[in-house]
DNA sequence: AGGCAAGAGGAATTTTTATTCTATTTTGCG
DNA sequence: CGCAAAATAGAATAAAAATTCCTCTTGCCT
């Protein structure tokens, strides 16, 4: 589809003083990143997507990328000239290489790495990446299917007819806590982090009132600190929905609803996802029962 | 490139008693294997070359496909012709499809996903969680796809050599930093968490050296207090290993390396359950590296 | 405000590509 | 060994694509 080549184009090019025209995917990108700011509007749009759908713009004709792109076929021959390329066809195949060298799909990837890993323990970062993202896969359909309806309902209803939500996590769950902050605080609601800065939980948790609700997250071996503060929440009436590993946590009992959530797990490190899924969750739930 | 459809074509078709014409790569390739004993020499020679290189069929046009497979390119079309296709640009679009599909637009895939939920219009809390969960194993997955082994081996080595690795992310990405904090700390790391208390960030920073690293995190719209921390850490020669959203981030520039993370959305609430699997990867390469 | 330059849109054109067709060769079989 | 049927090659043709070019728009500067 290229013309061989011809005066306008390489007009084009010496305008650029030959700047040295991207031969690999890599280098395109960085220069499209680089190069975005003074794009104009059209040129933008297209390097937007051209950043995000690399393979469209490998695989299907100018027409199909410019309709999905939104813009018009020549917009993309101008893009491509702006780069420096004789016209889209130069610029594509920089695309088209990149899926050239044979890459295996996802499954073919993880069958392999399995296989990998039952013969000789491959260690390497890709393989602990492929890992944790397959366990933490199962940790979450796993909650899914482990999570009762009635108990999601129940916990949003509490924290619904909270004035202000507590939220109470230490050590490895503290992160738990601390992205229910920011989303809580998101959708408009009174958030405390009870994160004991200076030692000043005991006083941190002197704030909770019947009317508020707390939220306690601790997987074993049962941070004291967490526990004490949901004693202390059920003393005095304020409600409580925990986060925990098991049924014989300590938070089982003083809890008005307890969620059992079984992360992934790789080499004695627990991820946070399935955890992390079900806060969120509950914010959404929620920000949309309001 | 294929014609609407013609007499001939369909003739040959209906010889074939219009058997079902493979719509996936993978029957495709089934199909070629079976009745490979029964093809013409040259339709022999041009099923070797597909199931050999499928990556050129997808991509190259007929006549590079036929001058490297070492054949006519009418002989391409006769071997399209001969599996049920009206012409080889129909089964070239199986073939393109693998290479889409290898690595899915994430966002498309949410999106297709999102067509599917839309049937049943449940807001219920049980809905949004699965809805999360799907979002979360789909990014994961997208994760596994787009993360580059070389990526991770450099970021594990500047790591490696790190005295103290310093850890810097606000508001929606600070869980992370607090997660890598406690990571960090309990496989012997020596881990500095610029949390920006006190509004003493910058302090905090004064502490990062050149023997050291920092690890940074933020997405849209980037946190200009820590974007100033990895230019701050850049100009005092830290290496920094950057998680962001996408190449048009302002780490992009700035880090030694980047990863790209693509989290989950549902409902404009963004997950961290990619994020933090990546952050996980690297601690437990890390610690295992030593 | 008004003019000018860069940008965008869209039809027209050219180039490339897929497909068809027929002459020629090969293969299988009596 | 020769005949018919199938297979093949390669030129011819039709389709589709990329690219150009001209007109209209938009934003900017004086």
């Amino acid at each position: 589809m290229p013309k061989r080549k011809n005066l306008t184009s390489s007009g084009v090019r010496s305008r650029r003083a030959a700047a040295q025209v991207p031969t690999d995917v890599v280098s395109l990108n960085r220069e499209i990143s680089a190069r975005y700011p003074t794009l104009s509007k059209r040129l933008r749009q297209i390097a937007e997507f051209a950043l995000k759908h690399p393979n469209e713009i490998a695989i299907e004709s100018i027409a199909v990328i410019a309709s999905h792109a939104g813009v018009q076929p020549s917009a993309l021959i101008r893009f491509a000239k702006a780069f420096g390329f004789d016209g889209f066809s130069d610029l594509q195949r920089i695309f088209q290489q990149r899926l050239r060298e044979s890459r295996p799909s996802y499954s073919d990837r993880i069958a392999a790495m399995r296989e990998e890993l039952h013969g000789q323990r491959d260690h390497g970062p890709q393989a602990i990446l492929t890992r944790f993202a397959e366990a933490n896969i199962a940790a979450l359909q796993h909650l899914c299917e482990e999570t009762k309806a009635g108990d999601l309902d129940r916990a949003v209803a509490i924290l619904r007819k909270a004035e202000t939500i507590h939220l109470v996590a230490q050590r490895r769950s503290f992160p738990l806590a601390a992205y229910l902050y920011y989303a809580l605080s998101k959708i408009g609601r009174r958030a405390n982090l009870i994160d004991a800065i200076g030692g000043m939980d005991t006083e941190q948790r002197q704030l909770m009132e019947p009317r508020d609700a707390l939220v306690a997250i601790t997987y074993a071996d049962y941070t004291p600190r967490v526990v004490e503060t949901v004693a202390f929440a059920a003393r005095r009436k304020v409600p409580v929905v925990g986060i925990t590993d098991q049924p014989l946590s300590p938070l089982t009992a003083q809890c008005d609803v307890v969620f059992y959530v079984e992360d992934a797990a790789v080499h004695d490190f627990r991820s946070l996802g399935a955890s992390m899924c079900l806060a969120q969750s509950l914010v959404v739930a929620l920000g949309a029962a309001e």
